[in-house]
DNA sequence: CCGAAGAAGTAAAGCAGCCTTACTACCGAG
DNA sequence: CTCGGTAGTAAGGCTGCTTTACTTCTTCGG
Protein backbone atom coordinates (compact mmCIF):
# COMPACT_ATOMS: atom_id res chain seq x y z
CA UNK A 1 0.00 0.00 0.00
CA UNK A 2 2.63 2.25 0.95
CA UNK A 3 4.95 0.97 -1.56
CA UNK A 4 4.57 1.56 -5.33
CA UNK A 5 5.72 -0.23 -7.89
CA UNK A 6 8.53 2.05 -9.52
CA UNK A 7 7.37 2.04 -13.17
CA UNK A 8 3.68 2.86 -11.76
CA UNK A 9 5.66 5.10 -9.46
CA UNK A 10 7.63 6.81 -11.70
CA UNK A 11 4.55 8.96 -13.12
CA UNK A 12 4.11 10.27 -9.17
CA UNK A 13 7.71 10.68 -8.40
CA UNK A 14 9.62 10.81 -5.01
CA UNK A 15 6.09 10.72 -3.01
CA UNK A 16 6.03 7.43 -4.23
CA UNK A 17 8.66 5.85 -2.81
CA UNK A 18 8.64 4.03 0.46
CA UNK A 19 10.90 5.29 3.66
CA UNK A 20 13.38 2.84 2.75
CA UNK A 21 14.16 4.16 -0.43
CA UNK A 22 13.62 7.89 0.29
CA UNK A 23 16.21 7.13 2.82
CA UNK A 24 18.65 5.53 0.83
CA UNK A 25 18.19 8.19 -1.79
CA UNK A 26 18.59 10.74 0.68
CA UNK A 27 21.68 9.98 1.74
CA UNK A 28 23.03 9.53 -1.51
CA UNK A 29 22.06 13.17 -2.43
CA UNK A 30 23.67 13.92 0.95
CA UNK A 31 27.04 12.63 -0.33
CA UNK A 32 27.02 13.38 -3.09
CA UNK A 33 26.78 17.09 -2.05
CA UNK A 34 29.40 16.57 0.91
CA UNK A 35 32.34 15.30 -1.62
CA UNK A 36 32.10 17.85 -4.43
CA UNK A 37 35.71 19.18 -4.68
CA UNK A 38 36.39 16.68 -1.85
CA UNK A 39 38.26 14.50 -4.16
CA UNK A 40 39.62 16.78 -5.89
CA UNK A 41 41.36 18.31 -3.39
CA UNK A 42 42.69 15.32 -1.41
CA UNK A 43 43.75 12.83 -3.86
CA UNK A 44 42.92 9.47 -2.79
CA UNK A 45 40.40 10.00 -0.47
CA UNK A 46 37.35 8.93 -0.31
CA UNK A 47 34.14 9.14 1.56
CA UNK A 48 35.15 6.18 4.14
CA UNK A 49 38.23 7.67 4.42
CA UNK A 50 37.10 11.28 5.60
CA UNK A 51 34.79 9.01 7.96
CA UNK A 52 37.84 7.21 9.12
CA UNK A 53 39.39 10.62 9.91
CA UNK A 54 36.99 11.90 11.73
CA UNK A 55 37.21 9.29 14.23
CA UNK A 56 40.31 9.36 15.55
CA UNK A 57 41.21 11.62 18.20
CA UNK A 58 43.91 13.98 18.31
CA UNK A 59 45.54 12.26 20.78
CA UNK A 60 45.86 9.19 18.55
CA UNK A 61 44.11 5.42 19.02
CA UNK A 62 44.57 1.73 18.59
CA UNK A 63 43.30 0.33 15.71
CA UNK A 64 41.04 -1.75 17.98
CA UNK A 65 39.61 0.50 19.23
CA UNK A 66 38.69 2.53 15.90
CA UNK A 67 37.50 -0.66 14.68
CA UNK A 68 35.16 -0.96 17.68
CA UNK A 69 33.64 2.89 17.28
CA UNK A 70 33.74 2.30 13.36
CA UNK A 71 31.47 -0.99 13.72
CA UNK A 72 33.87 -2.84 11.97
CA UNK A 73 36.56 -5.50 12.19
CA UNK A 74 39.64 -4.66 12.86
CA UNK A 75 41.20 -6.26 9.59
CA UNK A 76 38.51 -3.86 7.71
CA UNK A 77 39.87 -0.59 9.81
CA UNK A 78 44.06 -1.77 9.60
CA UNK A 79 43.63 -1.70 5.80
CA UNK A 80 42.08 1.72 5.36
CA UNK A 81 44.86 3.01 8.16
CA UNK A 82 47.28 1.59 6.11
CA UNK A 83 45.79 3.31 2.81
CA UNK A 84 45.68 6.68 4.97
CA UNK A 85 49.01 5.90 5.71
CA UNK A 86 50.76 5.48 2.34
CA UNK A 87 49.12 8.50 1.47
CA UNK A 88 50.45 10.97 4.12
CA UNK A 89 46.92 11.82 5.43
CA UNK A 90 47.92 9.36 8.81
CA UNK A 91 50.63 8.11 10.44
CA UNK A 92 51.42 5.18 13.14
CA UNK A 93 54.04 4.31 15.21
CA UNK A 94 54.90 1.60 18.03
CA UNK A 95 53.83 1.93 21.66
CA UNK A 96 56.18 2.20 24.07
CA UNK A 97 55.41 -0.35 26.95
CA UNK A 98 52.97 -2.77 24.72
CA UNK A 99 54.84 -3.02 21.25
CA UNK A 100 51.69 -4.77 20.01
CA UNK A 101 50.25 -1.33 20.23
CA UNK A 102 49.85 1.00 17.29
CA UNK A 103 49.09 4.38 17.78
CA UNK A 104 47.40 5.84 14.95
CA UNK A 105 47.26 9.61 14.49
CA UNK A 106 46.31 12.13 11.85
CA UNK A 107 48.89 13.77 9.83
CA UNK A 108 48.77 17.80 9.46
CA UNK A 109 47.14 17.14 6.03
CA UNK A 110 45.00 14.47 7.70
CA UNK A 111 43.66 17.20 9.49
CA UNK A 112 43.14 19.71 6.62
CA UNK A 113 41.64 16.91 5.18
CA UNK A 114 39.39 16.19 8.23
CA UNK A 115 38.24 19.23 9.12
CA UNK A 116 37.37 20.10 4.80
CA UNK A 117 35.17 16.89 5.55
CA UNK A 118 33.37 18.36 8.77
CA UNK A 119 33.39 21.93 7.22
CA UNK A 120 31.18 20.22 3.95
CA UNK A 121 29.46 18.10 6.15
CA UNK A 122 28.33 21.92 7.89
CA UNK A 123 28.04 23.12 4.79
CA UNK A 124 25.18 21.00 3.53
CA UNK A 125 23.41 20.84 6.59
CA UNK A 126 23.06 24.69 6.54
CA UNK A 127 22.29 24.16 3.13
CA UNK A 128 19.35 22.10 4.15
CA UNK A 129 18.55 23.90 6.67
CA UNK A 130 17.99 26.88 4.52
CA UNK A 131 15.85 24.90 1.85
CA UNK A 132 13.81 23.05 5.13
CA UNK A 133 13.55 26.10 7.60
CA UNK A 134 15.07 25.97 11.12
CA UNK A 135 12.30 24.18 12.50
CA UNK A 136 11.57 21.50 9.74
CA UNK A 137 15.39 20.79 9.85
CA UNK A 138 15.44 20.24 13.50
CA UNK A 139 12.46 18.01 13.53
CA UNK A 140 14.45 15.59 11.20
CA UNK A 141 17.43 15.92 13.25
CA UNK A 142 15.27 15.02 16.06
CA UNK A 143 12.60 12.41 14.26
CA UNK A 144 16.10 10.48 12.83
CA UNK A 145 17.58 10.64 16.65
CA UNK A 146 14.05 9.11 17.88
CA UNK A 147 14.23 6.06 15.27
CA UNK A 148 17.63 5.37 15.30
CA UNK A 149 17.10 5.44 19.58
CA UNK A 150 16.34 2.41 21.07
CA UNK A 151 19.26 0.94 19.62
CA UNK A 152 21.99 2.93 21.14
CA UNK A 153 23.24 -0.19 23.70
CA UNK A 154 24.78 -2.15 21.12
CA UNK A 155 27.72 0.34 19.97
CA UNK A 156 27.15 -0.66 16.27
CA UNK A 157 27.79 2.84 15.59
CA UNK A 158 27.92 4.99 12.71
CA UNK A 159 26.80 3.00 9.94
CA UNK A 160 28.32 4.42 6.73
CA UNK A 161 27.78 7.96 6.32
CA UNK B 1 30.28 22.21 15.46
CA UNK B 2 27.31 20.40 14.10
CA UNK B 3 29.14 17.25 14.68
CA UNK B 4 31.11 16.18 17.15
CA UNK B 5 34.49 13.60 17.33
CA UNK B 6 32.95 10.03 17.62
CA UNK B 7 35.15 9.50 20.77
CA UNK B 8 33.39 12.40 22.96
CA UNK B 9 30.68 12.27 21.29
CA UNK B 10 29.88 8.49 22.70
CA UNK B 11 29.18 10.20 25.98
CA UNK B 12 26.31 11.82 24.42
CA UNK B 13 25.40 9.50 22.02
CA UNK B 14 23.42 9.39 18.64
CA UNK B 15 22.44 13.35 19.59
CA UNK B 16 26.32 13.98 18.89
CA UNK B 17 26.07 13.36 15.14
CA UNK B 18 25.98 14.69 12.17
CA UNK B 19 22.97 14.29 9.36
CA UNK B 20 24.72 12.57 7.34
CA UNK B 21 25.28 9.96 10.17
CA UNK B 22 21.81 10.00 11.45
CA UNK B 23 20.22 8.98 8.01
CA UNK B 24 22.78 6.59 7.54
CA UNK B 25 22.77 4.86 10.94
CA UNK B 26 18.64 4.87 10.40
CA UNK B 27 19.14 3.43 6.86
CA UNK B 28 20.78 0.14 8.56
CA UNK B 29 18.78 -0.04 11.55
CA UNK B 30 15.30 0.52 8.25
CA UNK B 31 17.14 -2.76 6.52
CA UNK B 32 18.11 -4.96 9.83
CA UNK B 33 14.53 -4.72 10.58
CA UNK B 34 13.02 -5.31 7.57
CA UNK B 35 15.39 -8.63 6.34
CA UNK B 36 14.51 -10.11 9.97
CA UNK B 37 13.26 -13.56 8.54
CA UNK B 38 13.49 -12.68 4.85
CA UNK B 39 16.78 -14.38 4.30
CA UNK B 40 15.93 -17.73 6.45
CA UNK B 41 12.33 -17.75 4.21
CA UNK B 42 13.92 -17.04 0.82
CA UNK B 43 17.23 -18.73 0.64
CA UNK B 44 19.44 -16.52 -1.15
CA UNK B 45 17.84 -13.32 -1.33
CA UNK B 46 19.69 -10.36 -0.28
CA UNK B 47 18.23 -7.01 0.25
CA UNK B 48 18.95 -5.81 -3.48
CA UNK B 49 17.27 -8.96 -5.06
CA UNK B 50 14.11 -7.76 -2.98
CA UNK B 51 14.45 -4.84 -4.20
CA UNK B 52 14.94 -5.70 -8.03
CA UNK B 53 11.91 -8.34 -7.75
CA UNK B 54 9.57 -5.06 -6.82
CA UNK B 55 10.66 -3.35 -9.81
CA UNK B 56 9.98 -6.03 -12.46
CA UNK B 57 6.53 -5.19 -13.77
CA UNK B 58 3.95 -7.66 -13.39
CA UNK B 59 3.78 -7.70 -17.61
CA UNK B 60 7.73 -8.17 -17.20
CA UNK B 61 10.60 -5.93 -18.46
CA UNK B 62 13.55 -5.27 -20.06
CA UNK B 63 17.11 -5.62 -18.95
CA UNK B 64 17.90 -2.32 -20.23
CA UNK B 65 14.78 -1.08 -18.55
CA UNK B 66 15.02 -2.08 -15.42
CA UNK B 67 18.36 -1.09 -15.30
CA UNK B 68 17.28 2.05 -15.88
CA UNK B 69 14.50 2.21 -13.42
CA UNK B 70 17.38 0.80 -10.96
CA UNK B 71 19.71 3.34 -12.11
CA UNK B 72 22.79 0.81 -12.75
CA UNK B 73 24.09 -0.48 -15.88
CA UNK B 74 22.39 -3.53 -18.16
CA UNK B 75 25.91 -5.47 -16.82
CA UNK B 76 25.07 -4.91 -13.33
CA UNK B 77 21.49 -5.33 -13.82
CA UNK B 78 21.72 -8.34 -16.09
CA UNK B 79 23.82 -10.47 -13.22
CA UNK B 80 21.45 -9.82 -10.45
CA UNK B 81 18.61 -11.02 -13.04
CA UNK B 82 20.89 -14.15 -13.98
CA UNK B 83 21.56 -14.69 -10.17
CA UNK B 84 17.47 -14.40 -9.60
CA UNK B 85 16.98 -16.72 -12.13
CA UNK B 86 19.29 -19.25 -11.39
CA UNK B 87 17.57 -19.16 -7.77
CA UNK B 88 13.84 -19.35 -9.66
CA UNK B 89 12.76 -16.11 -8.52
CA UNK B 90 12.83 -15.06 -12.01
CA UNK B 91 12.47 -16.32 -15.64
CA UNK B 92 13.16 -14.65 -18.68
CA UNK B 93 12.43 -15.40 -22.63
CA UNK B 94 13.20 -13.99 -25.65
CA UNK B 95 10.49 -12.07 -27.67
CA UNK B 96 9.50 -13.23 -30.70
CA UNK B 97 9.91 -10.47 -33.06
CA UNK B 98 12.96 -8.93 -31.48
CA UNK B 99 15.39 -11.32 -30.47
CA UNK B 100 17.51 -9.25 -29.10
CA UNK B 101 15.00 -8.86 -26.03
CA UNK B 102 14.94 -11.07 -22.79
CA UNK B 103 11.61 -10.31 -21.01
CA UNK B 104 12.02 -10.75 -17.32
CA UNK B 105 9.41 -12.04 -15.31
CA UNK B 106 8.78 -12.79 -11.61
CA UNK B 107 8.38 -16.65 -10.96
CA UNK B 108 5.35 -17.63 -8.60
CA UNK B 109 8.03 -17.78 -6.22
CA UNK B 110 9.17 -14.30 -6.88
CA UNK B 111 5.72 -13.14 -6.29
CA UNK B 112 5.56 -14.45 -3.08
CA UNK B 113 9.25 -12.94 -2.18
CA UNK B 114 8.31 -9.53 -3.12
CA UNK B 115 5.07 -9.87 -1.42
CA UNK B 116 6.94 -10.39 1.11
CA UNK B 117 9.25 -7.67 0.94
CA UNK B 118 6.27 -5.38 0.62
CA UNK B 119 4.89 -6.66 3.77
CA UNK B 120 8.03 -6.07 5.71
CA UNK B 121 8.62 -3.10 4.32
CA UNK B 122 4.72 -2.05 5.49
CA UNK B 123 5.30 -3.66 8.60
CA UNK B 124 8.46 -1.25 9.52
CA UNK B 125 6.59 1.53 8.17
CA UNK B 126 3.57 0.83 10.61
CA UNK B 127 6.35 0.26 13.44
CA UNK B 128 7.93 3.72 12.84
CA UNK B 129 4.60 5.18 12.54
CA UNK B 130 3.38 3.36 16.14
CA UNK B 131 6.47 4.85 18.03
CA UNK B 132 6.83 8.51 15.92
CA UNK B 133 3.04 9.52 15.89
CA UNK B 134 1.47 9.67 12.96
CA UNK B 135 2.19 13.16 12.68
CA UNK B 136 5.82 12.91 12.55
CA UNK B 137 5.76 9.95 10.68
CA UNK B 138 4.46 11.91 7.74
CA UNK B 139 6.47 15.09 8.68
CA UNK B 140 9.64 12.57 8.44
CA UNK B 141 7.94 11.59 4.98
CA UNK B 142 7.53 14.89 3.31
CA UNK B 143 10.87 16.62 4.86
CA UNK B 144 12.77 13.47 3.09
CA UNK B 145 10.69 13.74 0.02
CA UNK B 146 12.08 17.89 0.01
CA UNK B 147 15.32 17.14 0.60
CA UNK B 148 15.22 14.78 -2.21
CA UNK B 149 13.39 16.79 -4.54
CA UNK B 150 15.42 19.28 -6.01
CA UNK B 151 17.18 15.80 -8.58
CA UNK B 152 13.82 14.20 -10.06
CA UNK B 153 15.29 15.10 -13.37
CA UNK B 154 17.60 12.89 -14.02
CA UNK B 155 16.15 9.55 -13.10
CA UNK B 156 19.01 8.63 -11.28
CA UNK B 157 15.81 7.48 -8.87
CA UNK B 158 15.88 4.44 -6.44
CA UNK B 159 19.58 4.71 -4.94
CA UNK B 160 19.85 1.64 -2.62
CA UNK B 161 17.09 1.03 -0.72
C1' DC C 1 59.74 -17.44 36.86
C1' DC C 2 57.12 -20.21 33.64
C1' DG C 3 53.47 -21.40 30.86
C1' DA C 4 48.95 -20.76 29.31
C1' DA C 5 45.32 -17.47 28.04
C1' DG C 6 44.18 -13.92 25.63
C1' DA C 7 44.78 -9.36 23.26
C1' DA C 8 46.83 -6.49 19.14
C1' DG C 9 47.61 -6.71 14.80
C1' DT C 10 48.51 -8.94 10.04
C1' DA C 11 47.93 -11.91 5.96
C1' DA C 12 45.25 -13.97 2.58
C1' DA C 13 41.28 -14.89 0.57
C1' DG C 14 36.53 -14.09 -0.47
C1' DC C 15 32.18 -11.76 -1.37
C1' DA C 16 28.54 -8.17 -2.54
C1' DG C 17 27.37 -4.93 -5.49
C1' DC C 18 28.47 -2.49 -8.46
C1' DC C 19 31.17 -0.19 -12.98
C1' DT C 20 34.09 0.04 -17.34
C1' DT C 21 35.62 -1.67 -21.57
C1' DA C 22 34.98 -4.40 -25.18
C1' DC C 23 32.58 -7.25 -27.54
C1' DT C 24 28.41 -10.19 -30.36
C1' DA C 25 23.87 -10.54 -32.16
C1' DC C 26 20.33 -8.38 -33.96
C1' DC C 27 17.04 -4.78 -35.87
C1' DG C 28 15.54 -1.12 -38.98
C1' DA C 29 16.25 2.76 -42.27
C1' DG C 30 17.83 4.04 -46.48
C1' DC D 1 22.54 -4.99 -48.40
C1' DT D 2 24.97 -2.10 -45.67
C1' DC D 3 25.34 0.95 -41.88
C1' DG D 4 24.23 2.74 -37.52
C1' DG D 5 22.20 1.99 -33.40
C1' DT D 6 20.21 -1.10 -29.69
C1' DA D 7 19.90 -5.49 -26.45
C1' DG D 8 22.49 -8.12 -24.10
C1' DT D 9 27.00 -10.60 -22.62
C1' DA D 10 31.86 -11.39 -21.16
C1' DA D 11 35.69 -10.26 -18.56
C1' DG D 12 37.87 -7.80 -15.43
C1' DG D 13 38.23 -4.20 -11.89
C1' DC D 14 37.15 -1.72 -7.65
C1' DT D 15 35.31 -0.50 -2.94
C1' DG D 16 34.43 -1.74 1.35
C1' DC D 17 33.97 -4.86 3.83
C1' DT D 18 34.18 -10.05 6.07
C1' DT D 19 36.04 -14.68 7.64
C1' DT D 20 39.69 -17.67 8.82
C1' DA D 21 44.03 -18.35 10.23
C1' DC D 22 47.88 -17.00 11.85
C1' DT D 23 52.15 -14.25 14.69
C1' DT D 24 53.70 -11.55 18.30
C1' DC D 25 53.42 -9.75 22.52
C1' DT D 26 51.56 -9.18 27.37
C1' DT D 27 49.78 -10.67 31.57
C1' DC D 28 48.16 -13.55 35.10
C1' DG D 29 47.88 -17.76 37.92
C1' DG D 30 50.41 -20.90 40.11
Amino acid sequence: MTSVNALSGHAEGLRGLHIAGLLGLALKRLREEILVDGEQQFPGLRVSHFRLLELIPDSGARITDLAEIAGMTKQGLGQHVDYLQERGYAESERVAGDRRVRLVRRTAEGDRAMEFSRASIDRVEQEWKRRLGAEKFELLRETLVEVCGPLDEELEWLSRP
